[in-house]
DNA sequence: GTATTGTTTTTTTTT
DNA sequence: AAAACAATAC
C-alpha cells in the first residue's frame, strides 16, 4: 500500500477482472463527455474510483488536476479512503468534495478578485435566516401575511440563487405570474445580498453563485482552474442544479472532460432546484459524450429488487430501465402495522435487540424514516433497551446553542465584520447590550460602513451621534477588549486553545450554570466537546504537506479544506457539515432520514413510519402535485435498495405528532408492492407476549390488506379502540372521552369529527371538525354522539 | 434593559 | 412537545 507502482499496477492489471464488461467501458472511456447511467446498487462508485486511479495510472493527469465532486461529505470521504487504497497517499492533493466544500476552496483563493478576503465567513441556513429577518425588519417589512414570512422570501431568495440569479437577474426575470413572495423578495435579496458583502461572509448559495460570477467575470480565475482540473467527475448527477451544471460548464471550458454519474430514479432534491434535465440531457447537451448504462444490481436480494423496481414502475416520468440481479431471492419483503407510533418503535427496537443478542451486528441495522423528528421515538427506546446507535445528520452537533456561541467567537477572531457572529455573542453571556443598543450601533454601521466587531472600535464621538455614551460605551469598550485579546491569543495559537481561551475570557460555563442549571451540564458537556474535536481535527491537518505537486505554486499549505490555517479549515467542516461526519469513532444501528441514506447500503434496513401524510409527506399531498408524488416514490425506491439482505417496512395507525395524536392511513406506497415478495414482519415469540402484556395492536398484515385499506379515503374505520398507553387510571375501563375518529357534539359548534387528541399529559383538548372549519375544544365540552 | 409568562407555530427532506 | 415569539411585569 506504500508503494504507488506496485499497488495501482496490480489494480489496473485486474481492472477487467474487477469490473463487469459495461462497468470497464466506463472507467476506461477518459477523454470528452461521458454519462454514466447507473442504477442504485450498480457500483458506480466503485467504477468512479477505478476511472480515477486508471486516468492516474495512464499517466493522463497528476492528482492534483482532478476534480471529484460528491454529493455529501461523507461521500467525499469514502471516496478519497478507496482512491488512497488504490494509488497510495499522493491522492490527498486531488480536489475530492461537495460542491460546497470546493466552491468554498476556489473562493478562499480567488474571492479577492470580487471584494472578498480569504477568511470569509460562511453562514449556515440558521445564520442566514436571522440575517434575512434582521433586515426584513429593518425594512419595516410587512410580513403580518403568511405568504411574505421570512422563510417564504427566504426559500423565493434560495431558489433564485440555485438558479444562478443574482438580484438584478433575478429581478429582470420577474414574470407576471411571479407569486407575491417573489416579488417581495426582490427588495430584501439586494440588501441582504449587501448585508453578506458587508460582513465578508457567503451563504451556502452564494458559494456557488459567487464562483460562477468570479469565473464569468474573471477570465484570468476561470482559466487558473479550467485548465487545472483536466478531469472532472461527478457523482448524483441527478440532483445538481443550475448553477452547480453552470460551475461545471465553466470548469471545464478547456479540458472539456465531464464525466457524470447518476440515476433519475434517484432524483430526490427537486425541492432544492435540482434539474433532472441535467441528466435527462446531457447526450443532447454534449454532442459527442459516451453513455454507459449500468443495470444489475450487486448490492440487494432479488426481492429487494422485485419491490424496488414494482415501487418506481409506478412513476410516469422516466427513462425506461430495469434493475436486473443474479442474486438470490432472499427473505421476504417485511410488513407490519402498529396502533400507535410508540408501538412501532417499541417492536422495532426490541426486534433489533432480539438479533443483536443473537449475535448480529447492530451497525447492520438501519432504521430510515421521513422526517428527522421521527428518530426520538427510536432513540428513546434505543437507549432503553441499551442498543448503541448513531444518529446521522439531523440537528448537528454544530448546531447546537452553545457550540454555536464559541463558534461565534472563533469566527469573530478570523473575520471581525461578520455580522451574524457579532449579534450572536455581543450580548452572550449577558453584558445589558439588548436591542436599543443594536438598533444604535446599527444606525453607526450604515453611517461609517464599520461593520461586527470593528463597531466596537468607533470613535466615543461617533458612537454618541448614535445616541450610545455613558456606562454601555463602557460595556462596548469591554467587549471590544475581549474580543481583540482573543485575537491577538489567536496568532500564535492551536485552534483548539482558542476555543478554550474563548471559554475562559468569557466565563462561558459559569453563564451556562446562571442561564439554565437544569442544562448547564450536558451543555458544558458539548462545549468541551468542541475543543476536543477541534484538536482531533488538528491531528488530521498535521501531516505534510498534501499539494507536493502542484504547478500553480501559490496554493501550497491547504489543509484538506484548502484553508489558509488549521482553525479557518476547522470554522469551515463546522459551516458545511452537519457535524458528526467526521471522526465518527461511535457505532451502533444507524439512524437516518431517507434522504441522507442516498449512497449508502445497510444489511437490514427498516422503512418506518409507511403511512399517508407522513410519507408521502402531506405537504405533498395537499399540493396534489403530481411530479411531487412521484419525487416521493422516487424516495421511497431509494430507501428500499439500501437494504442488501433485508427490509421491513412499517405503519402506525395513530401516530403522535407536535404533541397531539393523528390517524393516518397505510402509504399508498404499501399497496405497490407485489403481494408475492411481501410477508408480515418476523416476530418472535417474546415478542407477541411482550406485546400483549403491553395492551398493543400489533396487526397482521399484506399488501393487498394495505390496498383494501386505504382505497378511496382518506380516514380509516376503525373496528376495535385504539390501544392506549400512559398511567394505568387512563386507561381503566371503557373511555367516555371521545377517540380519534369518532363524531361527537358541542352546544355551540353542533355535530363534528374527531381528527386529532393532544397527547396524554398535555391540556387534553381535541381538535375537531366542524363542516368546513377546525377547532380546538376542551374534551369535556363535547359529548360521543350515538 | 431584562426576566417572566403566556401564546402561537412547527420548511419534510440538506449543503 | 418543543421552540419561537409576543406581551407584560419588573
Amino acid at each position: 500500500m506504500d508503494s504507488l507502482s506496485a499497488v495501482s499496477g496490480a489494480s489496473y492489471e485486474d481492472l477487467a477482472g474487477l469490473l463487469n464488461p459495461e462497468q470497464l467501458r466506463a472507467a476506461t472511456t477518459i477523454d470528452g463527455p461521458l454519462l454514466i447511467l447507473a442504477g442504485a446498487g450498480s457500483g458506480k462508485t466503485r467504477v468512479l474510483v477505478h476511472r480515477a486511479a486508471h486516468i492516474l495510472h495512464e499517466g493522463r493527469a497528476q492528482p492534483w488536476e482532478l476534480f471529484l465532486v460528491t454529493f455529501t461529505n461523507k461521500a467525499a470521504k469514502e471516496m478519497r479512503e478507496r482512491l488512497e487504497k488504490l494509488i497510495g497517499p499522493e491522492v490527498r492533493s486531488a480536489w475530492i468534495g461537495t460542491f460546497h466544500a470546493l466552491c468554498a476552496r476556489m473562493l478562499r483563493q480567488e474571492g479577492y478578485r470580487l471584494g472578498y478576503n480569504s477568511s470569509f465567513t460562511i453562514y449556515d441556513s440558521d445564520d442566514s435566516k436571522r440575517l434575512v429577518k434582521k433586515i426584513m425588519g429593518e425594512m419595516e417589512f410587512d410580513s403580518s401575511n403568511y405568504a411574505l414570512s421570512p422563510p417564504q422570501i427566504i426559500s423565493a431568495i434560495d431558489r433564485a440563487k440555485n438558479k444562478g440569479l443574482t438580484p438584478e437577474a433575478y429581478k429582470d426575470q420577474l414574470s407576471h405570474f411571479a407569486t407575491p413572495a417573489e416579488r417581495a423578495a426582490v427588495g430584501v435579496y439586494f440588501r441582504y445580498r449587501e448585508a453578506l458583502r458587508r460582513a465578508n461572509a457567503m451563504d451556502f448559495g452564494d458559494l456557488l453563485l459567487i464562483t460562477v460570477e468570479l469565473m464569468k467575470h474573471h477570465a484570468e480565475a476561470r482559466q487558473r482552474f479550467a485548465e487545472r482540473f483536466r478531469y472532472v467527475m461527478v457523482d448524483e448527477f441527478q440532483d445538481t442544479n443550475q448553477v452547480q451544471y453552470e460551475v461545471l460548464r465553466q470548469l471545464v471550458s478547456v479540458h472539456k472532460n465531464l464525466a457524470v454519474v447518476g440515476d433519475d430514479d434517484q432524483s430526490i432534491y427537486r425541492w432544492r432546484g435540482a434539474e433532472v434535465s441535467n441528466i435527462l440531457g446531457f447526450s443532447k447537451a454534449h454532442a459527442k459524450a459516451t453513455v454507459v448504462k449500468l443495470e444489475q444490481n450487486y448490492r440487494s436480494t432479488a426481492n429487494i429488487i422485485t419491490a424496488a423496481n414494482a415501487v418506481i414502475r409506478q412513476n410516469s416520468k422516466r427513462h425506461d430501465k430495469t434493475l436486473f440481479t443474479d442474486s438470490e431471492a432472499g427473505a421476504p419483503v417485511g410488513l407490519a402495522m402498529f396502533d400507535y407510533s410508540d408501538a412501532e418503535a417499541r417492536f422495532i427496537v426490541g426486534f433489533i435487540q432480539e438479533r443483536v443478542a443473537h449475535g448480529e451486528d447492530p451497525t447492520s441495522f438501519a432504521i430510515l424514516y421521513r422526517q428527522n423528528a421521527q428518530s426520538r421515538a427510536f432513540e428513546e427506546q434505543l437507549m432503553r433497551h441499551r442498543v448503541p446507535y448513531v444518529l446521522i445528520g439531523g440537528t448537528g452537533f454544530y448546531d447546537r446553542r452553545e457550540v454555536k456561541d464559541i463558534l461565534a467567537y472563533l469566527r469573530l477572531t478570523a473575520n471581525p465584520r461578520s455580522r451574524a457572529d457579532f449579534e450572536r455573542i455581543i450580548n452572550v453571556p449577558s453584558r445589558k447590550i439588548g436591542a436599543t443598543t443594536l438598533a444604535r450601533l446599527r444606525s453607526a454601521a450604515e453611517a461609517t460602513g464599520a461593520e461586527g466587531a470593528e463597531l466596537l472600535a468607533l470613535s466615543d464621538e461617533t458612537l454618541s451621534q448614535h445616541g450610545l455614551k455613558g456606562a454601555v460605551v463602557k460595556r462596548l469598550r469591554q467587549v471590544r477588549g475581549l474580543l481583540e485579546d482573543l485575537r491577538t491569543f489567536a496568532q500564535d495559537a492551536e485552534a483548539s486553545q482558542v476555543a478554550a481561551e474563548a471559554i475562559s475570557l468569557t466565563d462561558y460555563e459559569a453563564y451556562l450554570d446562571k442561564s439554565d442549571p437544569n442544562s448547564a451540564e450536558d451543555r458544558r458537556a458539548n462545549v468541551q466537546e468542541l475543543v476536543s474535536s477541534i484538536s482531533e481535527h488538528e491531528k488530521v491537518l498535521g501531516g505534510p504537506a498534501f499539494d507536493p505537486g502542484d504547478p500553480s505554486g501559490d496554493d501550497g499549505g491547504f489543509g484538506l479544506a484548502g484553508a489558509k490555517t488549521p482553525l479557518q479549515a476547522f470554522l469551515d467542516q463546522a459551516s458545511l457539515t452537519s457535524g458528526g461526519e467526521e471522526g465518527e469513532v461511535t457505532e451502533g444501528v444507524n439512524l437516518l432520514t431517507l434522504h441522507s441514506a442516498k449512497g449508502l447500503e445497510f444489511p437490514i434496513v427498516f422503512m418506518v413510519g409507511m403511512e399517508e401524510n407522513t410519507f408521502p409527506s402531506r405537504r405533498v399531498i395537499e399540493s396534489d402535485d403530481r411530479e411531487a408524488i412521484e419525487e416521493e416514490r422516487r424516495l421511497c425506491y431509494v430507501g428500499v435498495t439500501r437494504a442488501m439482505k433485508e427490509i421491513h417496512l412499517s405503519a402506525a395507525r395513530v401516530r403522535r405528532i407536535y404533541g397531539q395524536d393523528e390517524a393516518r392511513p397505510p402509504s399508498r406506497f404499501l399497496a405497490e408492492l407485489p403481494p408475492s415478495v411481501v410477508a408480515n414482519m418476523p416476530l418472535t415469540v417474546a415478542q407477541l407476549n411482550g406485546a400483549q402484556a403491553m395492551g398493543m395492536g400489533l396487526q397482521a398484515v399484506s399488501a393487498p390488506a394495505v390496498r383494501a385499506e386505504n382505497r378511496g379515503s382518506d380516514r380509516i374505520e376503525y373496528d376495535r379502540p385504539m390501544a392506549r398507553h400512559g398511567p394505568p387510571d387512563a386507561q381503566a375501563g371503557p373511555s367516555e372521552h371521545p377517540q380519534v375518529g369518532e363524531q361527537v357534539h358541542h352546544n355551540l359548534f353542533g355535530v363534528g369529527l374527531v381528527i386529532a387528541r393532544d397527547a396524554p399529559g398535555s391540556s387534553g383538548r381535541l381538535t375537531i371538525q366542524f363542516g368546513d372549519e377546525q377547532k380546538r375544544v376542551i374534551s369535556k365540552y363535547v359529548e360521543k354522539t350515538g
